[in-house]
DNA sequence: GCAAAGATTTGCT
DNA sequence: GCAAATCTTTGCC
C-alpha cells in the first residue's frame, strides 16, 4: 500500500539495472506479486542468489546466449525462469544492463497475503504429475496441507509451485505494475539485516565462483530454504 | 545422434 | 544420508 494511498509501490528499474549484488540487497524484503484483489497471492522475498556476468562458471550464461537463457541478456526488470531437473522451475530477476548476462534466483519467498491459494497452487502442481500411486499422491497431499505457512515458499522450485510459475512468464516485466506477475518495493521502517554466504546448490563449478558470498538472505528466517535449525523442513 | 548432468525436492534405507 | 523422479540442454562422437 503506498504511503499517499497509491495504487502500488512499484519496484524502480533503475535498482535492478545496478551492479547485481546492489540489485540484491535491494530485492531483499522487497514484495512478489502474482494476481490481484481475490486472486492475489504475495510474498516477502528473504533470499536470492547472484549470478553475474558469463565468466561466472556456476551461472547459465557460461555458455554464452542460448534459447533457455536469453532473458538473462536482455533488459533489467524482466522473469527469467528454467526448468531444472525436468520438473522444477525456478524464478529469477534479469538485472544489469541489456547485453549483460546477469540474474538474481529467488530462493525463498515468506507468505503474506493468499496462502491459501498457495497451498492450492502446491497442491494443483502436485496433481498435475501424480503419476504415481494414488496412496503416495494423497500422502503427499495431506503433507502440504499440514505443512506451515512460513514453509509453503522456502526453496526456489517451491517459489514458483506456490505461485504457478513456469515457462510461460518467462520474459516477463517483473516491474510494470501491470503485469500478472511483479515486483513491489519494501516498505521499510529500519534497514534490513542481510546475511550473505555461498551460493547453493553449485558444487559442480570451479573456485572461485563456488565460494562466491553470492548467496543474500534475511537472516533467522523461517522461510529459508536452508531451515535454521535441522529438523525444521 | 546419443549420453550425461543439472541454480531441486522428496522419500526411503 | 542417499538416490529417484524427469526432461531440457549441453557436449562429444
Amino acid at each position: 500500500m503506498g504511503r499517499f494511498g497509491a495504487a502500488t509501490d512499484r519496484l524502480p528499474r533503475d535498482l535492478l539495472a545496478a551492479d547485481t549484488e546492489a540489485a540484491a540487497r535491494s530485492l531483499i524484503g522487497a514484495r512478489l506479486v502474482r494476481g490481484r484483489g481475490p486472486e492475489e497471492v504475495a510474498g516477502r522475498i528473504v533470499e536470492v542468489e547472484a549470478y553475474v556476468g558469463q565468466a561466472d562458471l556456476a551461472s547459465h550464461a557460461r555458455f554464452g546466449r542460448t534459447p533457455r537463457n536469453a532473458a538473462m541478456f536482455g533488459p533489467p526488470g524482466v522473469a527469467y525462469v528454467y526448468l531444472v531437473y525436468g520438473m522444477y522451475h525456478c524464478l529469477n530477476v534479469v538485472t544489469e544492463a541489456e547485453g549483460a548476462p546477469a540474474a538474481l534466483l529467488i530462493r525463498a519467498v515468506e507468505p503474506l497475503a493468499g496462502e491459501d491459494r498457495m497451498r492450492r497452487a502446491r497442491l494443483a502442481w502436485l496433481a498435475a504429475r501424480a503419476r504415481r500411486g494414488k496412496a503416495v499422491a494423497e500422502a503427499a497431499q495431506g503433507r502440504i496441507q499440514a505443512l506451515s505457512s512460513v514453509r509453503l515458499a522456502s526453496g526456489p522450485g517451491l517459489v514458483c509451485a506456490a505461485f504457478s510459475i513456469d515457462r510461460s512468464d518467462d520474459g516477463c516485466d517483473l516491474c510494470d505494475p501491470a503485469s500478472e506477475l511483479r515486483l513491489e518495493i519494501a516498505v521499510r521502517d529500519e534497514p534490513l539485516s542481510i546475511a550473505t554466504g555461498p551460493r547453493v546448490g553449485i558444487d559442480y563449478s570451479p573456485e572461485p565462483w563456488r565460494s562466491r558470498p553470492w548467496r543474500f538472505f534475511v537472516p533467522g528466517s523461517a522461510s529459508l530454504s536452508i531451515a535454521p535449525r535441522p529438523g525444521v523442513r
